[in-house]
DNA sequence: GTCTATATCTCGATAGAC
DNA sequence: GTCTATCGAGATATAGAC
């Protein structure tokens, strides 16, 4: 971690921090010390660790947002659906770490909660604009039910990850074969959810 | 909080802070203050902040044991799941804040995920037990996919509600409608999942 | 068992030399 | 822009009176 724009590095060094032990469980000296500078360094670049974990999330959310816009939105429910779904599981398995940062800091309570429900939000939408025609507006097969359940089948797995491996006797579940295999899975659970519906 | 045995109070207080903020952001003078005592009195019951935490980790362990143990095990496949599933979320409205600690650790990468682990391993077996005769052992449609997605439905919705609180214009998911509306959500997954496998 | 007082450490953040 | 040095606050943990 010593090559690049210094200012670079830093974040870098925070973005792994952080989703690894939380904002609370990370000082500015363990991130200085993985950025290879002193800790004043980061002061200079970021003048509090609050604006560093901010500026974290704004490079993710950046991110997000542009992978949300790329996906193609022609097709039936179906269609839409599973692409949807594989856009947003490509996005996770090239930042693994975004999910376990958002849920560290929603289930921690964070102050930053409002920033972080709008990459929330932005998913809701989508699946919301989705499922219109085909689920009603309330009660137990709302669009809402179905995104929080959607969203806790494909986050999970890679939440879950460190307690998997181990319970798997220790192969790891973010290797490729196990990713495509939980892929697969996920892609299944819609078909049989749609299906159900009678969306298809 | 000023009733009670002293220790017993401050393994309550330190549940509490631990749950909300994680480990990393409560300090034994919180605990204390919370506990109605003071600081150097938390140091005698428990001799350091970390057997604090694994003695509340502990507890709840003891609690979930315990729970598991009184599902009964009869019927065909989906009477056992459902039955299964409505002991975990009975559970959980019980203990709102043991989902939060479990996963707040497990993706933290803390240091007690072993002890974690067995918590998560114990669903486990159950959901495997279950599932046994309707899935194959490995592969997208192995009970351990399914597992971590049953994990996800039903735990995703009491980690999320801080952020769907606001989502949804301020109600409060974890009020006692909300949480009737999720119940039958679930229930319909599983229903669909079932009805896919050909189990029902 | 509970307290006050304190030792020792590490934290976030700043000052100022280079 | 990066460093050394340091500040003041707050952390974990302990000593010892009561």
């Amino acid at each position: 971690m010593t090559n690049g724009d210094p200012a670079e590095r830093i974040l870098d060094a925070a973005d792994e921090l952080f989703s690894a032990r939380g904002i609370a469980g990370v000082s500015v000296r363990d991130v200085a010390e993985r950025a290879g500078v002193k800790k004043a360094s980061v002061f200079y670049h970021y003048k509090s660790k609050d604006e560093l974990f901010e500026r974290v999330l704004e490079r993710y959310y950046t991110a997000h947002a542009r992978v949300l816009e790329s996906v193609d939105s022609g097709g039936d429910v179906s269609e839409r659906l599973h692409r949807f779904i594989d856009a947003y599981l490509d996005f996770i398995e090239d930042h693994h770490r975004y999910v376990r940062l958002v849920q560290m800091e929603i289930t921690s309570g964070s102050a930053h909660l409002p920033q972080i429900a709008r990459g929330v939000g932005l998913l809701h939408e989508r699946v919301q604009a989705i499922l219109s025609g085909l689920v009603p507006d309330s009660g137990p097969l709302a669009a809402r039910q179905f995104f929080v359940s959607f969203a806790g089948i494909v986050n999970n797995y890679y939440l879950y990850a460190p307690a998997l491996s181990a319970m798997w006797g220790g192969a790891d579940p973010l290797a490729a074969g196990p990713r495509r295999e939980r892929r697969e899975h996920v892609h299944w659970i819609v078909d049989a959810l749609l299906s159900r519906l009678g969306g298809k």
